[in-house]
DNA sequence: CATGAATGAGGGTTCATTCAT
DNA sequence: AATGAATGAACCCTCATTCAT
């Protein structure tokens, strides 16, 4: 199970392989649950060296969270084209978004799971890459409030809320899809879609929101 | 601030003790950074009491999530009347949710974001009650659809990703209305219905969901 | 060579073995060579018993030197009688003193070299015994230049100098003392009592001090 | 403050840096508290180099020792002129003595406190140093007891005596003139004279030690 | 001459848990 | 019904020391 141990790398790799040991195994047993010990093996190197690099169990979980957050972040950033109407920006974000998470479900829990359980100064960490979400999201209603025209009193507060509550529903049906076999990202994405944009009266009256590329997948 | 130290009391006074201090230390510590130690003094009474009434830290921590679970589920089911329109159950529903999960803060972290994080057999206690929950929006999703009798195709597996996705953005927002200050369970309530009934898109066009004592308050 | 393993003691009695224990093994090995685990077992108990009552090795050796201090000073205070004239009263207090270090070198050490040598907040506990015991001395020198009543001029500064140098002195015979075999506490107290009272000069013309019960014994 | 890193400097320079610091640091932080790596930072060099050259943390202490020791008798030697009578050559060696450890409190630290506190093989060699000056002082005290020609009974054993109650009390106010501010090497020196020379009796009396230059300076 | 990479061994501390009363 | 006394096991962290280049 543990990486073939090679000896005598550059530390930016050793750094490297500390950083995936320490990502799966805080991911997979928690934070405080997570040896030291365990991490240096799965790693393939000694303890001490761990401590050399990276300083202390806090630090190295502080790492690992900032390269998730910056991972996932790119990702997202990387799968919208700023160019689209409001709800197809939307779409590709969520896309991606899902399409991350099932792929780094370890990193995923981190962010999702351990960061936010732990406390300070962990959840602070978290919470500027969430703020970050959030603020994406927030600029994309006001945006399409303003193609729309027609509510000049959505007030900041209130969007806030829905800001929250789709970036909400969002983290949850990433751990719904991760754990529910069967579900694909793209559906996720086309169900979170659906409830956030239309709604679920609109839903009841049979006027789904229709992905852009309905036709040709 | 611990519990007075009375003697000699029926055990099962005492066991509502040793949960009380129990919840109020997992919710705020954390279940791995709590200790036994911690959790007796503030109970009032001796470690091996503890461990004579209740077994383990292990039963400890799951004696409390099924208490806060049929709290809350029963505080839920207690603020819903069947005989009304499903929006309307929905509604008070939501109101009832934020409601007690903004006074029992500990008992909500417990269930939200401890369980979780530290896996079985936690997760799986926590996951029944959340099951519970997302089978009665499932049913109340249904049966609007039944009302509006217009879309019969709307597929299980469609309903279940909704339903998932509402909850999740009610506990995400839970979370974050008892994070800022000012907001109160019924706009909380208010904000997660305009979202979840009317969806972003008629929000946008000024259709937002209205809430049935909008006048009266 | 451990304590035989006794059960079940008192709480009291076994802070006195684990005082006793850590008194040797602080003194022969050092403070910081000195193990919590080796204690632990000279004591014959579990290391966390000593942590439960002694908290911290910071805190035991603390706890030894505090012990050690009070008992050596009261030695010396019980050694001598305030009737007496000065030149006596110091006279018993040496030899109380080299009885004392003779008979506790483990607690000498600790006292003379551990805690100075391991700086705060050690240092600051014995520097406060000694500084109790370079006033007692301060005190009879400053008593028998009014006996004398010749020299008004003796500054304070230089007193203190005087203090210090006799201080010093003694302890460093104390451990020279405890080295060389032969020689007695009665020993060294008339060397230093003929030092530091007569002075080389006067030894070398023919006039020691006398030891007070010279014809008796 | 660590020295400018250099490269490839002959072998005998990098060995009295090496020494510098390693003097340094343990002095300030101890032998035990002290680190290898510390030391090498310090000096301005890799540690496999130290170990090169300098061999083990025991090696590397022990030579410490010996260099500060050797420099500590020639500093007291070269202050002596063995031409002086008796209280004019001890008289000069406390003041070399008093001067010397002043400008070097590391190296004393080292030999005064570090080196016999962490027991052998240290122990021993500041022991050697020591017994150098002790038999230094004795030959002192038996040349003036032969000029005196008084007291031809004088014990060899009660010499020995005298000479270490001196010495200590000499390395007692050593420590002593480094913490007090306003206590200048010479004073100390002139305390120690008037202890040593004259005694407490005699002072009291309004007889003490006269330094020889007292009219000068 | 000099060093970046790496580790075996051990120390202080904490915790869930149990025994004997 | 209740507790004071006690521990096995593990964890985080540090350090002197060595290879391989």
């Amino acid at each position: 199970m543990g990486a073939v141990k090679t000896k005598r790398m550059p530390r930016a790799v050793r750094e490297q392989q500390m950083l995936d040991a320490a990502v799966r195994t805080f991911g997979q047993r928690g934070y405080m649950a997570a040896s030291m010990d365990e991490i240096a093996e799965l790693a393939g190197v000694s303890k001490p060296l761990v401590y050399l690099y990276l300083n202390s169990k806090e630090d190295l979980f502080t790492a690992c969270i900032r390269r998730e957050a910056a991972a996932l972040t790119e990702a997202v950033r990387a799968g919208v084209d700023p160019g689209l109407p409001t709800d197809r920006q939307l779409w590709e974000g969520l896309r991606a978004f899902f399409t991350h998470t099932a792929r780094n479900p370890d990193g995923w829990s981190i962010l999702h799971l351990q960061a936010r359980t732990h406390g300070e100064p962990f959840a602070a960490e978290v919470a500027a890459m969430r703020a970050e979400i959030v603020a994406f999201v927030t600029q994309l209603i006001v945006a399409a409030a303003r193609e729309a025209h027609h509510d000049p009193d959505l007030a900041e507060s209130e969007v806030a809320g829905l800001a929250e509550a789709l970036v909400g529903a969002a983290e949850s049906l990433a751990a719904w899809a991760n754990a529910t076999p069967g579900v694909t990202a793209r559906q996720a994405a086309a169900t979170l879609m659906n409830f956030a944009w239309s709604g679920l009266g609109n839903l009841m009256d049979g006027r789904p929101w229709t992905p852009p590329d309905a036709l040709t997948r």
